[in-house]
DNA sequence: TCTATATAAATTGTATGCAATTAATTGGGT
DNA sequence: ACCCAATTAATTGCATACAATTTATATAGA
């Protein structure tokens, strides 16, 4: 490819992923909006379900978020009372994030949303494994990098 | 795959493009600021690089954003000196935007982005290739969808 | 014990994204 | 010429992202 193709918008992987991670935001808001949740907040909720329990530090690094984002964000599940915030006894500068009943239970409400995104599309779920596998190698070998 | 499987957040291919979107930013970022801009304003002007002397419209159309991102943007990189505004003289809805001298310029500067950004990563460009195909088609069918 | 350093969250400031609304302009139909 | 629906940007409000700084706490070492 020379200089000028390697230029074109569409030649980007970046814009390939950037345009691509929004479009499937989009399949996700109607069926998250039934939730009462952003993308953010799943994602987040997501990680909460797998392990509870956890610091601010421990879940961004699951999340590759920082404080600066997570804080408000985890302010707000608790304001919905999804989650709890308290400082850890043994040692203050950790935050721990609990479940409420009411974050755990929202799990069972949730688990019907990785079945239906997809649905109604052409993809199949061959296709998004062997795809999935690939971006994660992907980034891999970019956070090696960083 | 089983519903507890489906729902751990390293099964989500929403969740893999969503964080490798988000890396590749980060390998863009010192790049990019050498040159002053932004990820979203380098798309943007990547986008004006192909094609000049367009309507707010058809640049979203290109970005796949609406006028609430871009009408900021726009005015950041006019005060910037990169491009000039102004309203169609024969359909004044249309907002054109035009490139200056200094933004056209810029491109030089910009030219070795692409081949720089993964270099020092064991990535490799036929990778990247063939990635880039695969995305863009779930794109495609996932855009049929809405 | 006291202090310097390290660590974790929160805060601040800037830049997106996007839904919903508003404002200005245009073109079709009467 | 006049009204109305459609079109395009801009605006408003909310929710991220993330760098840089600040605050609070913990720990190692003099």
């Amino acid at each position: 490819m020379n200089n000028d193709e390697l230029m074109k918008l569409d030649n980007q992987l970046c814009f390939a992923f950037y345009a691509c991670s929004r479009e499937i935001t989009k399949l996700y808001r109607p069926l998250l909006a039934e939730l009462g949740l952003t993308y953010t907040q799943y994602i987040t909720l997501l990680a909460l379900w797998e392990q509870d329990n956890v610091s601010v530090k421990e879940l961004g690094a699951k999340l590759l978020l920082d404080s600066g984002t997570l804080t408000p964000l985890l302010k707000k599940l608790e304001s919905m009372g999804l989650l709890t915030r308290a400082r850890d006894k043994s040692d203050e500068r950790h935050l721990v994030v609990r479940l409420t009943m009411k974050g755990e239970q929202l799990r069972e409400k949730a688990s019907c949303v990785p079945v239906r995104l997809f649905e109604g599309t052409d993809v199949e779920p061959e296709e998004l494994f062997a795809l999935r596998k690939q971006v994660q190698t992907l980034m891999s070998k970019m956070s090696e990098a960083t």
